[in-house]
DNA sequence: AAACAAACCTGTGCGC
DNA sequence: TGCGCACAGGTTTGTT
């Protein structure tokens, strides 16, 4: 049981890059990291858990509604569910307080990204993979990213020009948004599901993630690569993407 | 500073 | 069919 969760009540849901933060009356708040293999899942009270159900919020019942709970299922155990306190100095989670810029939830624009940018001689796959410096893209989406704003994944961020960081900051906003609307991106396994266990559908509009040796679907030309760099697939249209 | 590799752990899909 | 290996939406830590 966690002792710090019980008799509270959830005053909503916020989100930090990947994380969760679910504010409760207490003053604490529940942070969620769903990682690579994580769920929540609203299900009816004593209903059949999944294996590697780790937590079970039993929530109690609003007017003339019946019993329901909230798990938390993990297969890898990577994912995280903490009660903290969010005013607590130093921080409870640091790596919460480490978080780059929310494309979604922060001001951001060309402007804002050339300052995260400027000085930074890293390739863009590994830069905009990085949490400290952008929260919120994945492995996924930051391919998805490179290949709409046309720039290869080991380029240079020191190389690009103004145009490119236009480019590209449009495409990280515009992507994210899209594929929020989507639902997300559920691939084969369904393992990425919301709240009642639907899958999301922006894996449709993929263009080179999970496209290695296929056609490119923008210049119908080049064969969408596949290579790993820092231990992570990444996948690029050579055609396409300078 | 930047780029790897390894670590955490379980499941699945593939080649043989 | 079964076995072993590669690989998977993430992040941290340690080593070149």
């Amino acid at each position: 049981m966690i002792n710090r969760l019980t008799g509270t009540t959830f005053l909503g849901a916020d989100r930090r890059g990947k994380y969760l933060v679910l504010p409760l009356d207490s003053g604490d708040a529940v942070m969620v990291h769903l990682r690579m293999s994580g769920q929540l899942l609203l299900a009816a009270a004593g209903a059949t858990r999944p294996n590697h159900t780790h937590v079970v919020a039993h929530l109690a019942p609003g007017e003339g509604q019946s019993d329901e709970e909230l798990w938390f299922v993990d297969p890898r155990t990577f994912g995280e569910v903490v009660v903290f306190d969010p005013d607590r100095d130093p921080p409870e989670i640091p790596e919460l307080a480490r978080l780059g810029v929310d494309p979604l939830g922060d001001p951001f624009d060309a402007a804002v990204l050339a300052g995260l940018l400027r000085g930074r001689g890293r390739q863009l796959k590994a830069l905009l993979l990085d949490q400290h410096v952008i929260a919120g893209l994945g492995n996924i989406y930051t391919d998805e990213v490179l290949h709409s704003a046309k720039l290869h994944p080991m380029r240079l961020a020191t190389t690009l020009k103004q145009a490119d960081v236009v480019r590209l900051a449009d495409s990280i906003s515009s992507i994210l948004r899209d594929a929020v609307r989507s639902g997300g991106s559920t691939l084969s396994d369904a393992q990425y599901v919301d709240l009642m266990g639907s899958g999301g559908s922006y894996q449709d509009n993929h263009c080179v993630y999970g496209r290695g040796g296929e056609s490119c679907r923008t210049c119908s030309r080049s064969v969408i690569a596949r290579v790993m760099q820092g231990g992570r697939s990444t996948h690029f249209c050579p055609r396409c993407q300078k």
